[in-house]
DNA sequence: AGATGTCCCTGGAAGC
DNA sequence: TGCTTCCAGGGACATC
């Protein structure tokens, strides 16, 4: 499931090769998650100026308008000259002058949404309310602080959440906990300084080494530009229930929180 | 207001 | 073997 770093990896893997390019086509698939917010043919015409990123969004800024794109968890992009005829999971082609970006998602969790005030596209509801950037300058300590500060739940639904920081999903969440040694299930407003510390510094540590490695937590995933090869990150205790912790070789446990799977070391992470 | 639950969707795994 | 059920996930929305 592409979270934060996979999306990055897909934002770098094609962002150069689009720019500037000019919209030919537009064909739709099956209905994402939203509609796209305009008819497909006010696209045409329009130039691709850049393609950044928000949290797991990804931002293509045309000379008008910004199209947003979530890839959900099943969903991932490729971009290229030439592509074969759209298949029964690919759901939205933006045929350019450069080449032909094409979202493909079985589970159609994803979403591609235009929206149109280009002055301020980040007061769009789909952004407005999101955290800080993990990998930028404006996830620092104090203002991280003050967020746990503010919720009494338990600190992995907090993460989840994306008001505190943005981006970290369900993976990086109870991995980012391991590296801190912090028990999932403890209060985040109960969290004392010194470990809100090594929480922030192994949530930026743990994304930033999978964005290096090429987004790896998706078995499957690719990049943009095709190119495989990835999985190289080994997980500390996701998806390894029951299995021994590498650190000291205790069961990893699995609990539920919030619906969602969450897995820590009762040992490694003793609160 | 903050916290919790529900829903969307479908491929693959697990259970019978 | 073939069927059914369950599960995974992000995020908006509804309900306590």
């Amino acid at each position: 499931m592409p979270e934060l770093p996979e999306v990055e990896v897909t934002r770098r893997s094609f962002a150069a090769a689009i720019e500037n390019a000019t919209v030919q086509a537009v064909q739709l698939g099956k209905p994402l998650r939203w509609p796209l917010g305009c008819l497909p043919e006010q696209l045409l015409g329009r130039c691709v100026r850049s393609v950044g990123r928000r949290g797991k969004y990804l931002l293509l800024q045309l000379d008008q308008g910004v199209l947003l794109l979530h890839l959900g968890m099943s969903g991932s992009l490729r971009f290229a000259p030439v592509l074969p005829a759209a298949g029964v999971h690919d759901h939205f082609d933006l045929v350019t002058s450069q080449g032909i970006l094409r979202l493909h998602d079985p589970r159609r969790f994803g979403a591609v949404v235009y929206v149109d005030n280009l002055a301020a596209p980040m007061a769009h509801k789909l952004l407005g309310r999101l955290g800080p950037e993990p990998l930028g300058d404006a996830f620092e300590l104090a203002g991280f602080q003050a967020q746990l500060k503010r919720h009494q739940m338990a600190i992995k639904s907090v993460l989840l959440a994306g008001e505190a920081v943005v981006g970290v999903g369900n993976i990086y969440a109870s991995e980012a906990l391991f590296q801190a040694g912090i028990r999932p299930t403890v209060s985040a407003a109960r969290l004392s300084r010194p470990r809100v510390a090594r929480l922030h510094a192994a949530i930026v540590k743990v994304l930033d080494q999978a964005v290096t490695l090429g987004g790896s937590t998706l078995r499957d995933f690719s990049s943009a530009s095709g190119q495989a090869g990835y999985f190289q990150l080994q997980t500390m205790v996701y998806g390894r229930a029951g299995l021994p912790c590498h650190v000291c070789a205790s069961p990893v446990r699995l609990i539920k929180q919030g619906q969602r799977a969450t897995f820590y070391c009762v040992t490694c992470q003793k609160s």
